[in-house]
DNA sequence: TAAATAGTGTCTATAAGACACTATTCT
DNA sequence: AGAATAGTGTCTTATAGACACTATTTA
């Protein structure tokens, strides 16, 4: 390594995938461009990382300030480098996975978004802006992969208390597989992780007891 | 998001963590750093990426550069990016693992390395320059999750052509587990991902056949 | 013929998957 | 009483793990 002035620096930013179930539909959250480049086109949130914060830090900034969504649950994906993907400049960005349960989310357009909007992932408005359609589709297939081997992933899309019956909605939406309800139960509840509450959810129906996540445990960081 | 200039922009590195097999044990190449900051630190290999280029290809040539290995196998591992790893400036790396069959390796210090040698994970010059334990750490646990997923991680460190006993040795060096030779053949080759070839092994005893990998597909990129 | 490593099968225990009915609440 | 959703067990099949001896080559 030579020392650093000679090195040209890119411009480095975080891009934030954010999930939501909408529907039954897994939803991506996009906002719709309102400068050059890509101007109108759809894309995903996300900005410059700042000297004093970290990406992830970066990206929860940019998450609360351009879509008030403050509680989410942050995964990095990996690095987008491709020396064109931005046809102005140099633009190196860290792309981000985040998850948000369907009822916490409350929708603000920031100042330099001229719109946001969820979108089911089947239905995009493709092209969108930059690489972000590889990003997403790079995200989709990650959230699938990380479900299939650790169903506390869908804690990020269900409410702190939430039925079985939820949660088995979220694994079928995101897998796109229907499960069998008892072996389903049988699973979750094997694993620990998943503890009844003393809470019940009522409708015009018998009640159903409601479930939280135990505390977590994840490796590296 | 503004306009690029407004924002000041970080160096971005990348960061190789190498690892082969060395006498039945986990080994990370690491390079005498020649110059400040952590003048006379170990530190894994890695440099500035260029403007022409992804961060897989700075990875590459970094190594090619520093230690005169190409036949890799590259994954990304994520980005460290703590305001304060590089003492000196605003320094972001993206941290890669790379796996060499330990009968390939050719080590060459590069003009910028003072020295370059092999190290057991377990025996490590700490500490480190930099954050590069915490890189070397992440990534040790990385290798062992994505080994106890798929045997065929171990392609990556070794020969084209192996015996099963080799592939066997490897496996337990890195979960640091024994295993029973019986099944550890059958579940190999219930894959189909590792086949016969008609070449065989020879020494002082009956000879054993050689086997090669069936060519790898991986999810994204 | 001794030393060294290769190669091979069965049995058992556990986990995973298919499958259908009863229970409770509200209107 | 009917509509709506919650909740529950068994049997079968597949997978994983324990376990020990014979085979082939070279020196």
């Amino acid at each position: 390594m030579n020392t650093t002035t000679v090195f040209p620096r890119p411009s480095v930013t975080a891009d934030i995938a954010l999930f939501t179930i909408r529907e039954r539909a897994l939803n991506v959250l996009l906002i719709k461009r309102g400068e050059d480049p890509f101007l109108g086109r759809w894309a995903v949130p996300g900005g410059f990382v700042r000297p004093e914060e970290t990406l992830e830090d970066a990206a929860l900034r940019e998450l609360a300030e351009e879509t008030g969504v403050s509680e989410v649950l942050l995964d990095q994906l990996r690095v987008f480098s491709e020396p064109k993907r931005d046809p102005r400049t140099w633009v190196i960005t860290v792309a981000f996975t985040a998850l948000v349960a369907s009822d916490t989310l409350m929708l603000r357009a920031g100042t330099d978004a001229a719109d946001a909007s969820w979108f089911p992932i089947n239905h995009l408005p493709t092209p969108l802006a930059f690489d972000h359609d590889a990003i997403l589709d790079y995200a989709v297939k990650s959230l699938r992969a990380r479900l299939a081997v650790d169903l506390q992933i869908a804690a990020g899309l269900l409410p702190r208390r939430f039925t079985l019956t939820q949660m088995q909605e979220v694994c079928e939406t995101i897998s796109g597989t229907a499960l069998d309800k008892r072996n389903f139960r049988k699973e979750v509840l094997s694993t620990g992780s998943v503890v009844p509450t003393d809470e019940e959810k009522r409708g015009a129906h018998r009640p159903a007891l409601l479930y939280e996540f135990a505390p977590k445990r994840t490796f590296g960081g």
